[in-house]
DNA sequence: GTCTATATTCCGATAGAC
DNA sequence: GTCTATCGGAATATAGAC
């Protein structure tokens, strides 16, 4: 057994100032993108002074991109998890609509701040950000040709069925101040409306793609 | 007849330098936003001075505004002339997937800058950008709800099927570059994808809504 | 580690010549 | 109308005391 002493940890503790530092750059990136966070607002957040940033993350480019490397690398994994596990389609595609309506009416900056980030600079986001792992959907689009090939499932390129899903999912919650222009809700209406949204995209989904 | 001189046009001549300004400056605000954008790089889009812009616009808020006024009022009556023609509702939904698909393909941007300056500014966009006329689509809801009574058409409430046609149409042209992670897509088999949204799009959708 | 004070850089805006 | 030069403020970053 190693009786070395243990260095840092690589995870700071949960309430140092390091880590509130790190929370409140989460919030504040991610609702008001790169350019439009101030450190100021971060080091108020945190409750502690703008020089302490620095002595932490150096410079605000780098504080930037290890909350994105954060957001990306807790985002994407559970996205893969679901489509990836090996229940059966129906309720793999049951589950993956509930726990995705969930996760971004929870969270509906995160979805906006992934693509206008993912926009703005592909380059540094497929070269140091994105976990090399990450592969290509296998048992999911597998499922859905064996479903097809047995004549349970009407035929559909599995890519697109992934992306329609997806589509339903985040879109409406991501757009939402643009659905009280086109559809003319007022706020309460459109909570009603987003609540049903569950119910609604499975039912279209199943509708779709079941013979 | 008035002979009374005729004053400036308000609309600037269409390669003054006013306008060329306005031409930078929207492409420059749609993809980088207020606060990303650089009245520098606006003055050498134009192809002219920063003391310039300041001169027609007095300042970059104003030009901003007048910016996002004009891609607001080009984008939203078109998609609701669309959708309350009084085309037969199947040619209708047609249509206005074909002409939208077309649209975002070719103006990636419009939409994001759209969402994002929605989310971070509503009550500018409510109070002074958005025009008043704008109101709910009725000739379309109303077509969907005489099918879905003649049962030609799956019950479903039209403000959900609008929704869900509009997510299936904007959200993968936004998304590019997460499709390329999620789908593991390399940019040809990408384009390849996005150029069969159209048919895959009005596939899905009547597969759903048609009995 | 945490602070105050200050340096530095960047950017929007103005003054003033032509 | 268009330019050069410059101001002034805001925001990032550093120096140095505690």
């Amino acid at each position: 057994m190693d009786n070395t002493p243990v260095p840092t940890p690589p995870t700071p503790a949960a309430d140092s100032a390091e880590q509130r530092i790190f929370d409140a750059a989460h919030e504040v990136f991610v609702q008001k993108g790169l350019d439009g966070a101030k450190m100021q607002e971060i080091a108020d957040r945190a409750g502690i002074n703008k020089a302490l940033l620095h002595y932490y993350y150096r410079s605000k480019e780098k504080l930037y991109e290890m909350v994105a490397k954060a957001v990306i690398n807790r985002a994407f994994p559970i996205i893969r998890q679901l489509i990836e596990s090996d229940d059966p389609l129906e309720q793999k595609i049951t589950r993956f609509i509930d726990f995705y309506i969930d996760l971004v009416s929870r969270n509906p900056f995160v979805p906006l701040f992934v693509i206008t980030e993912l926009n703005k600079h592909p380059d540094r986001f497929f070269e140091t950000i994105l976990p090399k792992e990450l592969l290509k959907p296998s048992i999911f689009f597998a499922q859905v040709e064996a479903e097809i090939a047995k004549g349970t499932l009407r035929p559909i390129q599995p890519q697109h069925l992934l992306v329609n899903i997806v589509s339903l999912c985040i879109f409406p919650f991501v757009a939402r101040p643009m659905l009280r222009i086109v559809l003319g809700l007022q706020p309460p209406e459109l909570a009603q409306f987003l609540s049903e949204r569950k119910a609604e995209v499975k039912k279209f989904v199943f509708q779709a793609i079941k013979p």
